[in-house]
DNA sequence: AACCATTATGTAATCGTTTACATTTTCTTT
DNA sequence: AAAGAAAATGTAAACGATTACATAATGGTT
């Protein structure tokens, strides 16, 4: 049914490595041939076939961007980067949701073993670190976006949650909170580990007691939030701040508050992570710490690409960019000590 | 570099042919054979080139969603659903951000034409009817999500903006609003275009005139509606409620009459549309019109794959679905009239 | 044991490009 | 105008799977 490089060929009167030459602006064409040829792809509406193209070259220009829920903000907004950068460099994002399961995710990563892909982003993975160095170390092309890891050919950006948890904690510390929740996303998620790290760091560091009836988990979504702190009111825990884990969970704590009188920044403050863009909308807008999301999907893709094309590299791979923590209302009330 | 059919085959003693039917459950090989060769498979991990696969079948197993803007969340529920069937069916997903733009969107839809996907999937698409008619004339097999599109071989399933605008009205009509303002997404949106009709239609419902002075745009996003409504306050237009075209913007009138000390719903009713997921956590909870999003993803996803599969088709290809009108206490306040 | 029917396996064409190499044409130079 | 260099074009072999068809092996029947 579709117009083929020999249909072209035999209109124009030349062979198929003619009009391949001239499809692909080689040199070496006469005026008159190239006008021909040109002329024929016009009038039969020539599309080169990608698959014979991509069999021939070994290439797909395809990534894999592999993401543990297409429906989180945060992913999106890297998503975003990740495809601004790949369509001005004329790749093609295969998308996969992995749901957060880690099955799903070592599916997806036969993507690459049978060529579907020249390459994968792995946004925030399950896969352990090993897991990920071994894919690489078989010669497969991945990048990781959300977790630093360190390896001779894999491009990875990151962001350091424990300094961030840090700077979060003294910020309450500093507004005179002493009982502060900790709202955990998947327990298995690196994310989580590394801001709960930093929570313990921070009392530590402030001679606190590390208090596990304090710390609950969610599932990175609203109801999540919502239903952790019911279940620590209901258990008769008392606290004055709450350090969630990302927005959509302080979201759900805000709900889950106002449903029980108390009023945020008044009697709980709460600080989120991520700042998606509805965080400075609701009221009161929310403390949040903001990453440059979008920028790191541009960057990590314009690293990887340039990777799969040689051009340069071995001199930098990992990046780790600043995170601030943006103070709204939520944690602005300053309370006696 | 990697293990190719004919190396297996080597390994095993057998020819190509014997690998591929093993590898396939292709009927006729001995149990001995098959034992042999999956023994070679399993030892030098061998993994289909999938292009070579795509080349001789003459499928992709791919399929291109055509998004206006990956980062707003009603989009990401429809492509949750539409992956999630995929994934079952076996069919992979191209992701193609149009970033609202018609040339993007039709640059996209090149990968039809040279074959890179066997089919696209439209969401919200910029295209005429005529346009995307013309598309599936051409023999490519497109289906669209979010507009009525009646064609003989496009699958379809929207719902109806319009029916649904007039319940929002006249929920607002009945909570004795008479000044409402209209916010619009992008105008060349098919849904900005129907939900303002209905509004229109509603408006004459009621003998009411049509004030265009009521009337403002936003581009979707929070920003847009935070900026529509200090434009209508700072041309000192008085209104008493105001029904967003999506819940983003409605987000976005919620700041600007907070920031104006205006209360909601006591002094502004807000109806938003979507029912995004924060809808309900924010304060006062947003009304707004619900769509099976997931669902519709779903749905029109596995019509699409058996459509592309000849299992029966003919019989129905467009859907409506029913939107409903979820009354929050951003619009439940009664005013006197 | 010879024959035929059945089943298992192999051979080679095919999918639609690109490109190394061979061949032809054009252009210089004398 | 002939010869040689340079440029344009053509031929055919890849790329790595699937599969129609040909062939070989097996099994059953007499």
């Amino acid at each position: 049914m579709d117009i083929k490089i020999v249909d072209v060929a035999a209109r124009a009167g030349v062979s198929t490595a003619t009009v391949s030459r001239v499809f692909n602006h080689s040199a070496g064409v006469t005026a008159k041939t190239k006008q021909r040829v040109m002329q024929a792809i016009e009038e039969m509406g020539y599309h080169p076939n990608a698959t014979a193209k991509n069999l021939r070259s070994q290439k797909t220009l395809t990534i894999a961007v592999i993401v543990p829920d297409i429906n989180v903000a945060y992913f999106t907004e890297i998503i975003k980067g990740i495809e601004n950068m790949a369509y001005l460099k004329n790749y093609k994002l295969l998308i996969c949701d992995a749901e957060n399961q880690k099955s799903k995710e070592l599916d997806y990563l036969n993507l690459l073993m049978n060529r579907t892909v020249d390459a994968a982003i792995l946004i925030a993975p399950l896969l352990s670190d090993d897991e990920i160095r071994g894919i690489s170390d078989q010669g497969y092309i991945v990048a990781v976006i959300g977790r630093y890891l360190e390896h001779k050919s894999i491009p990875c950006i990151y962001t350091d949650n424990i300094k961030f948890s840090l700077t979060v904690m003294r910020h309450l510390f500093a507004c005179g909170h002493r009982d502060i929740v900790f709202l955990s996303g998947y327990a298995e998620s690196m994310d989580s580990v590394e801001r709960l790290e930093g929570y313990k760091q921070a009392l530590q560091q402030q001679n606190l007691p590390y208090r596990p009836e304090l710390i609950e988990s969610g599932d990175f979504n609203e109801l999540g939030g919502y239903d952790a702190i019911n279940r620590l009111l209901g258990r008769g825990v008392t606290f004055s701040a709450v350090y969630a884990a990302n927005d959509e969970m302080a979201l759900g704590v805000y709900k889950a508050c106002r449903e029980h009188g108390l009023s945020i920044p008044e009697q709980v403050a709460v600080v989120g992570v991520d700042n998606n863009r509805i965080s400075e909308y609701i009221s009161p807008a929310m403390s949040t710490v903001n990453q440059p999301k979008y920028t790191m999907g541009i960057m990590l893709a314009e690293k990887l690409i340039d990777l799969m094309n040689d051009n340069e590299f071995a001199d930098k791979r990992t990046f780790k960019v600043n995170s601030e923590l943006l103070i709204r209302a939520s944690s602005s009330f300053k309370r006696e000590v």
